[in-house]
DNA sequence: GCCATTCTCTGACTCTAGTCAGAGAACGGC
DNA sequence: GCCGTTCTCTGACTAGAGTCAGAGAATGGC
């Protein structure tokens, strides 16, 4: 059976069986929308703008202002002007919408239990096996790479985790020093790449350019809950494309030596080891690998020189 | 994480992601409901009853026959009455109808082919393989097993798969004899236990009385495509409610050496190999179980004597 | 302070899904 | 042939989701 047939089969066996958990969502009185606006704004303890909500439900304007009145007259949800900039308006449960939230939580919980219910023991623990798998996987196939500002939010936010991490794991600590990377791409007509899943920032690395034709990548992290699901290769497809377009004929890169899942991503990629190439105190390994080859149709693998 | 968690977890990820999959129904100029319903139609070259649409697709007969009018009128079905019985309505694909059904087809396959494109080959064989076990097994868990009348035609199918399997598993085939399943539960005061999904069955066995207070399990059956979803076990577990509704207190059952994962699983259970107490001649294990012992609460596990 | 832009709201719609009661045709057991 | 049952259809509804145009308030850059 090819993939998309698994995946296809899946889908109708999966609309119309556990599809019901949306409807817990019903029968407590309230439109399935509204139900769904009380669960998305008590994602939040302070709530939300109307904008946000009304770009994770891709919700009409004029729709929301009507379904917002309808749930602050039944007494849900408290809507005022957000004081940072008063055109827009921050939502927010009220007491008693934070008491629905919560019976709509163990409506979904107590279906989700019915729904496992019946197996055995050993059945379940394959099934929620299966489930995380395929959550993990089917996020990271619909996470968004892009190239982007260096200098917005999320990137950043990418950048602050990134030198955390490597803070937490090199023996010594790290110190990312002054240069930041919206100056490097800045400064060297670089590129920053960042993934993002649900607005959030889960993958992100740097080109800067060594020389006419040789990039750099650089500052490759991957989110810790995300590894695993192949994330890092694409990136490093997309940078190695974006490199490309940037005319570089040539990528390196440096790394610490106690990054080994890295190292071995790379190695799998078709990166080579060199000598080393600058004066990085953090960086003991040194890769390089040459972008004349077209990444082949379709293309996963990468052919190795 | 709780199994519960991980259901709901996917859950949402789902709906956001893949979910998008049932909206390839829509973009051809037809409604939901009445893609749905090509669709649905399209799973039958024959054409189906209304009546069976319905019991499908869960609609009201008002609603349904809405529907179809407007589908018939867009030219997309014939509906007909049924020869064999002519208050039922049979409705068919027309030639335009089969080829809206295959571009609606085409397109589900696309947007299951984008959902699998970004990723590597070996995180998408994961992923498939991850889907397909969730697919076997929310189809278990949402089986229905219930005591029927051994004579409705769910049930004789189900017994004709048995009867057809033992005759291919047998080394000198099998033949079931003048004795059929529905006689010997009525002439003894048994019970016949059917497991069906979609209406088609998937399991099934039955009880009948060897004395006052010990039962038998008869042709205990699971279909081969649901083979290590547990069904089995399950079924047995109803089964002997069933017979300690009936009043017994020990159940026995023979079955044939060949059927190696049956008596496996009998052993999981609690079943103690006895003395032959028969003459069938397929038969060359014999197996009995206790009832006394009240299944524990929430009880998956079934406790040893 | 002006003005284009951003954000929200109102009014006036359309479409689809779905419910309910009841009529009429066909069937099956007697 | 009669009569209760089964199946489908019609009419008359309701509710929810969503669209679109335009008004009005607030903002930020100049």
């Amino acid at each position: 059976m090819a993939d998309t047939d698994v995946v296809r089969r899946f889908n109708r066996t999966y609309t119309q069986r556990i599809g019901a958990l949306d409807e817990s969502f019903l029968g407590l009185g309230l439109p399935l929308g509204l139900a769904r606006l009380v669960f998305e704004v008590g994602t939040s303890p302070d709530g939300l703008t109307a904008l946000g909500l009304r770009s994770r439900l891709g919700l009409d304007s004029g729709h929301l202002a009507r379904q917002l009145r309808s749930l602050e007259e039944r007494g849900l949800v408290d809507v005022r002007p957000d004081p940072a900039d008063r055109r827009r308006r921050v939502v927010a449960l009220t007491r008693s919408g934070w008491a629905l939230r919560d019976r709509l939580d163990a409506r979904s919980e107590r279906l989700a239990a019915r729904l496992v219910e019946p197996l055995t023991e050993r059945q379940r623990a394959r099934l929620t096996e299966a489930l995380a798998t395929a959550d993990l996987l089917v996020r990271a196939a619909t996470v968004d790479i892009r190239t982007v500002d260096p200098t917005e939010p999320a990137a950043v936010e990418a950048m602050d985790s990134y030198f955390a991490e490597l803070d937490r794991r090199f023996p010594d600590g790290f110190d990312p020093g002054p240069a930041e990377v919206g100056d490097m791409v800045a400064a060297t007509g670089g590129a920053f790449v960042l993934a993002t899943s649900d607005g959030g920032p889960v993958a992100s690395g740097g080109i800067r350019s060594l020389g006419p034709e040789v990039g750099e990548i650089k500052r490759m992290w991957v989110h810790d809950e995300w590894r695993g699901a192949g994330l890092g290769s694409r990136l490093l497809r997309h940078l190695e494309a974006t490199a490309r377009d940037l005319g570089h004929r040539t990528v390196r890169l440096d790394t610490n030596r106690t990054l080994t899942e890295a190292i071995a991503m790379y190695d799998r990629a078709g990166y080579r080891p060199i000598e080393r190439y600058n004066d990085n105190p953090y960086a003991q390994a040194f890769f390089e690998k040459a972008l004349d080859c077209e990444v082949p149709e379709g293309g996963d693998k990468v052919r190795r020189p």
